[in-house]
DNA sequence: GTTGATAGTTGCCATAGTGGAAAGCATCTG
DNA sequence: CAGATGCTTTCCACTATGGCAACTATCAAC
């Protein structure tokens, strides 16, 4: 408990971003981009601040030195399954309903 | 499938705010500011964005009229478990590891 | 090598969101 | 009535966001 919500991850895109990297391991962010519903340079500014905060890492690993890979460093994971936890905290409290209530 | 997330609830302290208001029926404004670190004012703009979607019904109830509870409208409610089934799918991607990823 | 396409980043700008302080309003309490 | 209380609103500063267009670097074709 006492798991704090991340504002680095917690905005919509970057929480995307984040979850597809933890389940993905390493990704093109040209993969990254079809899932999500941005502009190049929005994107490329969105995984910026996620490099920026040392939660992604960013390669050229391909024979096409172009392509950019992405994968969660040790750090990003811990904070996103921090915030993750924080998330659940928060939502859990709803689905217990307390006796005598009427939802 | 196809929960969107909702920017009107997304936001941390309205997350909160909701998460709250769903879990408890209804409570005064005072109880959610105990559980939120905001300011009066910031607190008011929140429970007025909330309110403002339709989300949150605003009601001065008791012998003090000063007071202010709230209580999510059905539609609220319905745009929170939208919400939160969208945050679901977008997590839960993650914890389902698929095989031969190290993660 | 030159040319044109492709991948991604950056600067610029316009817009929206956020929060606190302070003033304002209505109401309660003594 | 005077002062305290609960909340809202206004004002302002700051941050975040996104798209466009320009730029860099690389690749692919010829």
């Amino acid at each position: 408990m006492t798991a704090e919500l991340d504002p680095i991850i917690h905005p919509t895109h970057r929480l995307r971003i984040c979850a597809m990297l933890v389940a993905g391991s390493t990704l093109e962010l040209s993969v990254i981009k079809e899932h999500l519903d941005l502009s190049p340079s929005a994107l490329s500014k969105q995984v910026a601040a996620l490099v920026d905060a040392g939660y992604v890492k960013q390669e050229r690993l391909g024979s096409d030195t172009r392509r950019v890979w992405l994968s969660m460093t040790r750090e990003g994971r811990k904070a996103y399954q921090g915030h993750v936890a924080a998330l659940r905290e928060i939502v859990n409290a709803t689905t217990v309903p307390s006796p005598g209530q009427h939802n």
